[in-house]
DNA sequence: TCCAGCAATGTTATGTTATATCATGGAGGA
DNA sequence: TCCTCCATGATATAACATAACATTGCTGGA
């Protein structure tokens, strides 16, 4: 946990991001927990830990968070977790599981694996699995 | 179009459904467009067809088209497509364009593909993918 | 030193998406 | 008839997310 905040710390200053007390509070609970947490329910841990807590300090640092690989957000949820190998360019899919709630990343490294090789890869029994990609489509490549 | 609709119409009876007058509009509203829309914007559509509008008019609807597989949620765009080919127990990967906003789906078939298999043989290009499976992790599946 | 520029945060307000809850109506079976 | 079930009507509110503008505090150059 404290390890990968470090880690964090250190990709940041590399980078030249700035790895602010908000975004390193907000790391570190997304880090603290195996499930998914929504965006409110970080609001309220950061008003406990003495932040502000109107809803764009919990979004913009999730932002950052999601926008330089630290976090994830789950779309089927809403909601967000952390990432536990940030700054490789990774394309994960995520086990969430119906009844504990825990959500864990599988790396699907080179995009070559599909989903139920992941799924039992990590001895995870899909039910419904949700793929989306964003990108062009054939005609607007075309026109590129 | 008017063909899926009766297509629907067929499934329903033959498998006890009702296919009321609400759900018909809605999904024929789904089923005239290639993007996906937004439950509101449904909303609207309804109201101008002289249906009632409160929101739970359209989330109904839409729970039970994508409950029957005519229509699918797409996650990332918090917004709802038809699907041309319900009944089947298929397990669609869609593919959005990010500069025309059309949403097309694929069929992954068995789940043995991969996104990028899937996106190439549509001619996508894509630039980032969301998998997220739901399901039972590996304890829960001990357990259960 | 002073201040222009910039990134982050503070603050208020509001927009958007989704559901809970209870009431009503209508079809079909005991 | 009366009861049950399913769908819909209606009201209210919950949950999720962003717009827009003000303020702060740092950094680097004149």
């Amino acid at each position: 946990m404290e390890k990968n905040i470090q880690e964090a710390e250190q990709y940041c200053k590399e980078n030249g991001l700035n790895f602010t007390p908000v975004r390193r509070k907000v790391l570190e609970i997304l880090l603290h927990k195996n499930t998914a947490i929504g965006a409110y329910e970080i609001l309220d841990l950061l008003r406990e830990a003495g932040f502000k807590n109107q809803p764009p300090v919990a979004y913009r640092a999730l932002d950052f968070l999601v926008q330089n690989g630290f976090a994830h957000k789950i779309e089927q949820l809403n909601s967000f977790i952390g990432c536990t190998h940030p700054g490789k360019d990774h394309s994960p899919a995520f086990m969430i599981c119906r009844n504990c709630d825990s959500v864990s990343e599988e790396e699907a490294l080179t995009r070559n694996f599909s989903v139920s090789q992941i799924a039992s890869k990590a001895g995870f029994t899909v039910e419904k699995a949700v793929i989306e990609a964003r990108g062009l489509c054939h005609s607007c490549t075309s026109l590129a």
